[in-house]
DNA sequence: TATAAAAGCTCTAGTAACTATAGCTTCAAG
DNA sequence: CTTGAAGCTATAGTTACTAGAGCTTTTATA
């Protein structure tokens, strides 16, 4: 049965070893064995685990949503719906963020299209930002 | 001329009252004015400096970077191929942006599209995640 | 087997960009 | 003149890590 280091343990994650020490502090993934010199030691089973957690965050999932979905996992006779419902709000989420970064775009071509290379006083990229009402959408609300 | 308590500031230009506050913190805005009872007010020049940056905070651009433009704005004979620069850099990041929530979007609505709502054993969603392989794109590096 | 380098350990603080709270003071309206 | 809204400061919390200091343990090589 292999074992692996906290190291071995990165590199087959992907994760870095600090992250996989603050996963642990935040009790996403148990604690693991210790050698006699204290050193962290993990199972297929556990560097398993550390993998899903870092395919989850590459696809945008949120740890609280990760650990939701965890705890679900622990429970195979349990409905998936709850799971399904995540996934879906991720897409939700997603094509959000994807709308609004479309619309910021358009903005921004538009201020660099105009700019003429001249001076600051005349430079349309700084006035388009300085004057709210010459932008064509209403973003009002916050994007990140 | 009108001047502006910092709540009216706030409401003027689409920021928090303590995001104002913050903002001078960090410098981003210079220190106002105060009442004889230590209340902060603002003049118009002051609420446009603000809005400014929450227009620009609305178009993705981090306050490093609208502390670099507004330094620029105040040099009107400067070229202004910088502030040009910053905004571009600010499109091609977006680009890439986009392509990244795209490629997760086609992932996750294939995971959605397989789950049949039976028991977590089962689920799709839960296999996929769990397993990096089962997915089509490679998405080795991060995603915010 | 000795030693040195690499990897690991804990603890703390820093990052971005706010947001929220507590406990106080000032202002504006009736 | 009183009361309630708005303002003040200072501090801590948020998310998801990342980096550093100052140690100890492991591993590889001579």
């Amino acid at each position: 049965m292999t074992t692996y280091s906290i190291g071995k343990a990165a590199k087959a994650s992907g994760c870095k070893v600090q992250t996989i020490r603050y996963y642990e502090q935040i009790g996403l993934v148990p604690e693991p064995f210790r050698t006699e010199g204290n050193q962290r030691y993990y199972r297929q089973e556990e560097v398993d685990r550390i993998g899903f957690i870092r395919h989850a965050r590459a696809l945008g999932f949120s740890l609280a949503s990760i650990k939701e979905i965890l705890t679900l996992a622990d429970m195979p006779d349990h409905s998936c719906e709850e799971a399904d419902a995540i996934a879906k709000a991720q897409i939700a989420s997603i094509e959000q963020r994807m709308a609004q970064l479309a619309a910021l775009k358009m903005e921004l071509t538009r201020m660099v299209e105009h700019c003429g290379g001249g001076k600051v006083a005349n430079c349309r990229v700084i006035q388009v930002l300085a004057d709210h009402r010459l932008c064509a959408d209403q973003h009002h609300d916050r994007v990140d």
